[in-house]
DNA sequence: ATTGCCGATCAATCATAGTT
DNA sequence: GAACTATGATTGATCGGCAA
């Protein structure tokens, strides 16, 4: 059950002066509300989907399936997080500050503002 | 600019550094496992119970721990000999050898 | 054999807490 | 109080493993 991350360098080891990926994109706004509408309509997309939103975004299908994939990934851990906070506040406090207040809310409960 | 204040709403503002006893638990895994700083998930779990915090902030941790001591392994050299020293648990190389001063609560 | 998903991790970045 | 540094969290994307 353990993994040794120290993998075969990611995606480095390239004699390729490659412009376009390998590096971070920036979706904007309106392609995060789209693709959130998205997944709130449906966790999971069908080919046909898929491509529909990519063309839409202006997206590679592939980038519009991560962003699925880590957005389902995300939820998970929301979930998990918002089952036990018992422990986490309980303990959460040890002998360090003492002047804040229980904050026992989730980060980002509903990203889903309209922007400026 | 103002768009981008979507950021503003992320919640990585309110950020309360851990304790030391967490920090203390964090760095005394991390060095005495240096050359697999990797814990499993129970493993996680019991960091997390040990310094009062998720275990998804132990997963945080270790993974910008990792990243930022390779990025500069010289400025955490001090901090590494401190907690070298605590917990000789140090397996440098990966031959298999008889462990004892482990402390898992699942044989 | 190919493709998508999961789980873990990486790597860059954001925003803030703590120092100087 | 500004300027700089330390640190926790977020996230697009990668890696290995597994299932359909």
């Amino acid at each position: 059950v353990k993994r040794n991350p120290p993998k075969t360098g990611k995606t480095s080891e390239f004699g390729l002066l490659g412009q376009p990926n390998a590096i971070r994109t920036n979706f904007s706004t309106k392609q995060l509300t789209e693709l959130e509408k998205e997944f709130h309509f449906n966790k999971y997309l069908t080919r046909a989907r898929r491509v529909e939103i990519a063309a839409t975004l202006e997206l590679n299908e592939t980038q519009v399936k991560i962003w699925f994939q880590n957005r389902r990934m995300k939820q998970k851990k929301r979930e998990k997080e918002g089952l036990a906070p018992a422990a986490a506040c309980r303990a959460a406090k040890e002998a360090a500050e003492a002047s804040d207040q229980s904050n026992c809310t989730s980060p980002e409960a509903s990203p889903s503002s309209g922007s400026s | 600019v103002m768009i981008l204040r979507s950021r503003f709403l992320d919640a990585r503002r309110k950020r309360r550094n851990f304790s030391k006893q967490a920090t203390e638990v964090l760095n005394e895994y991390f060095y005495s496992h240096l050359s697999n700083p990797y814990p499993s998930e129970e493993a996680k779990e019991e960091l997390a119970k040990k310094g009062g915090i998720t275990v998804s902030q132990v997963s945080n941790w270790f993974g910008n721990k990792r990243i930022r001591y390779k990025k500069n392994m010289g400025k955490f050299q001090e901090e590494a000999n401190i907690y070298a020293a605590k917990t000789a648990v140090d397996a440098t190389s990966v031959v298999a050898q008889g462990n004892q001063g482990n402390s898992p609560s699942t044989p």
